[in-house]
DNA sequence: TAAGGTATACTAGTATGGCAGTTTCGTGCT
DNA sequence: AGCACGAAACTGCCATACTAGTATACCTTA
């Protein structure tokens, strides 16, 4: 079920519909990286990797290179590569031109939904509840992202989301380091209720103060973060 | 002297300070993709590209898989490698994400710029002045966005701009096409001195106001453009 | 024992060849 | 003349071999 993530991010790969060995790889490595299942610092051995999936090194040194492109490994040539460190000031820069697009995007979409965009949102609301109940936390996650994108997509800014999404990697993975602590959930599907609700009455005001309040409520205790694990930050 | 384009550009390739021949090619093609010397929807096959810079095919197949990350090109598997057309949609896109993310950055940088920012800003202004009365539009173009670069880099929103070009690019290719026509550079310069002004000042009204009119400005007559160059466009 | 230099085992970068599709164009048949 | 078929010439995809630069462990030497 991690489809509903993933086909967000991959999405522009290969114009026709068939996958490559690059593609698999590509979407494999990078899910692992965001979700930390490779740990920031890991050293990524092109020989390993290729030897894992069980396919050349071609393929493998293009999806590193494209991985690099995303800012989530980096190349040393002649040395190795290695998954990128999360960046506190980089965490920091997406969480702000997210807070800033959304906020418009939102404003400009309250109202203006289709009955088909609604029906696709408060779909999407129910799976939360679920998932909520379940404490499926990495799912609640994807769901999370996927509400957003709903909301991007359905006023024709996909690849505003795309992009936005891009420069807030680190943003992600932090989000899902603190998914091992506390966190609660619920206050998260609320908000997306009131942006819900904001936008099919079409109050632009509503909608743009909780998306405010909702990605500010995401600024976690990151001096907590990064004493807990503190070879995955870069030092300032 | 395009390294001010460039530089801005390609910067995050190698960590190292050394060129390898796929960061020779692919600077080459992108500028070249970006200036309208490789026309929308021309052919590009790893052959001929490899010939002309005189390195194997591997090195080319991994500048591709780039540049369509970069939305630049589009692969399709099997048939060939073409330029891709210009959107419009993308344009308007890119345009309208880049103001709203300029506007903001640019009020909370008002008389906060060190006095090594301003005098960078400065330099650039008078070597504008210089390109204009030389008209030589295309180092204009550069250092157009070279202006806003500083600006960016000056806040610690490197970054931030990087992520606002990429989605710009067929903005960019659509300025490009519009020098071939009229189009005084002098406001644009004019605008510029205005919003350094505004800078030093700390007017973050005035910067914002002007950053927003300096955007809307380029908003050209799209369907003359189209009307044209139709072949150059994508059919909506 | 400690320091320095060298050999070796890595790394990524590049070149090349073979494969499997797709397109194109020429040939032969109707 | 027009249409269908097939061969050939592309395309990108992948595997493999080789090059060159780097880190490290070990051995030599003072």
């Amino acid at each position: 079920m991690e489809e509903v993530a993933i086909s967000v991010l991959v999405s522009s790969l290969n114009p026709q519909g068939r996958e490559s060995a690059r593609d698999t790889v590509y979407r494999a490595l990078r899910h692992d990286i965001l979700h930390l299942i490779l740990k920031p610092g890991t050293k990524m051995s092109e020989q390993e990797v290729s030897e894992r999936f069980e396919v050349s090194r071609t393929p493998v040194r293009e999806v590193f290179m494209c991985l690099m492109q995303d800012g989530l490994v980096e190349i040393y040539p002649q040395r190795g590569t290695y998954v990128s460190l999360i960046n506190l000031e980089y965490l920091e820069e997406g969480r702000y031109v997210r807070e800033l697009v959304e906020t418009a995007v939102i404003s400009e979409a309250a109202g203006r939904l289709s009955e088909d965009d609604l029906f696709r949102l408060e779909t999407t609301l129910a799976a939360q509840e679920i998932s909520c109940r379940n404490k499926d936390y990495l799912r609640m996650l994807a769901l999370d992202d996927h509400f957003h994108a709903t909301i991007f997509r359905a006023c024709g800014r996909a690849r505003t989301w795309e992009a936005v999404s891009q420069l807030s990697h680190d943003f992600y993975r932090a989000r899902v380091l603190r998914l091992s602590h506390d966190f609660n959930w619920d206050t998260i599907v609320r908000q997306h209720y009131a942006i819900f609700e904001g936008l099919r009455k079409g109050d632009k005001e509503q909608v743009a103060r909780v998306v405010r309040e909702h990605l500010r409520m995401a600024i976690m205790d990151r001096e907590r973060l990064r004493k807990e694990f503190p070879d995955y930050f870069v030092q300032p």
